[in-house]
DNA sequence: TTTGACTTTGACTTTCTTTGACCTTTGATC
DNA sequence: GATCAAAGGTCAAAGAAAGTCAAAGTCAAA
């Protein structure tokens, strides 16, 4: 799939750059024959802040695109995510910070394992659906809460 | 019957790659001559957590679904706690459940910490009293599951 | 004979990807 | 300053999977 040969690609080149990196759309598109939009669907659909990247860009001649790995202090980036999660959160963005927590080293895969497992769908299966949401943020936070002691 | 077909062709297909195998649904439907959503049935009915499959799925262009069967010989140890659990349990109980893993060294005292905190009265505060139980066994038991890896 | 668990099917939904047309911003040049 | 070309941005449509759900079928046990 596209999609992934481009976010690989991108993956690679900014562990090379050490986290830090500025692309020109255009001639990546035009390096990888595909159009220049899906360069952008790339990098906004798996490039996310929830993932831990900030984006910056400039038109005009010359412009390009920023892409940076964000990296905090542990403690600040807990809070981060404290607050991030909320009161309310479905599966799949709980599933995207633990993916974020793991890459950062915070927790190991083992522990991302538990973490995604009691968080589960399947896990929380019997609770009414309209609760469910609040219900994971709710053991998401302690947990946060119970790494960061 | 078409289930136990594609359930038997399914494992197989497991064996041979090592555990762990992606196929796509539409692909293996016309394959076999059913419709698609047989194969979510079989899926869905035959693979799960309880019997020790977890699965993943992506949708959209070059989707596919995941299947990874964990190998359980190594710990019936935990296999005993899955089923000592049950599908009701009190905090206490589940306390003195991960001191008895941890006392073994089956978890990490920080990976009790964490299970810990999602098994909480506090993280569960939100549900009903009468089902309280009831949830937090569901989510032990996954987590146990998720353990056995 | 009825019931209930399990299967089979297919219509409909949701999610993700790909593409292209059109819009906005920026820097350079006159 | 006005104009223009060179970026990147946006958005919607079409396409490609997988998910969901309910209706209908099957079959054995009560």
């Amino acid at each position: 799939m596209l999609t992934d040969t481009i976010a690989k690609l991108i993956e690679e080149m900014l562990d090379e750059a050490g986290g830090s990196l500025e692309l020109q759309r255009n001639d990546m598109a035009a390096r990888l024959g595909c159009v220049p939009s899906q360069i952008s669907y790339v990098i906004t659909s798996r490039f996310t802040p929830e993932r831990g990247y900030m984006i910056e860009s400039r038109r005009g001649g010359g412009g390009c695109i920023r892409i940076v790995k964000k990296q905090m202090q542990r403690d600040e980036y807990l809070m981060h995510f404290f607050y991030a999660i909320g009161d309310s959160i479905d599966e799949r963005s709980a599933e995207a910070y633990l993916a974020n927590l793991a890459g950062n080293g915070l927790i190991t895969s083992r522990e991302k394992n538990i973490i995604s497992a009691s968080l589960s769908g399947s896990a929380l299966a019997e609770i009414p659906i309209e609760f469910r949401n609040n219900i994971r943020a709710q053991i998401f936070r302690r947990i946060i809460l119970s790494i960061m002691c």
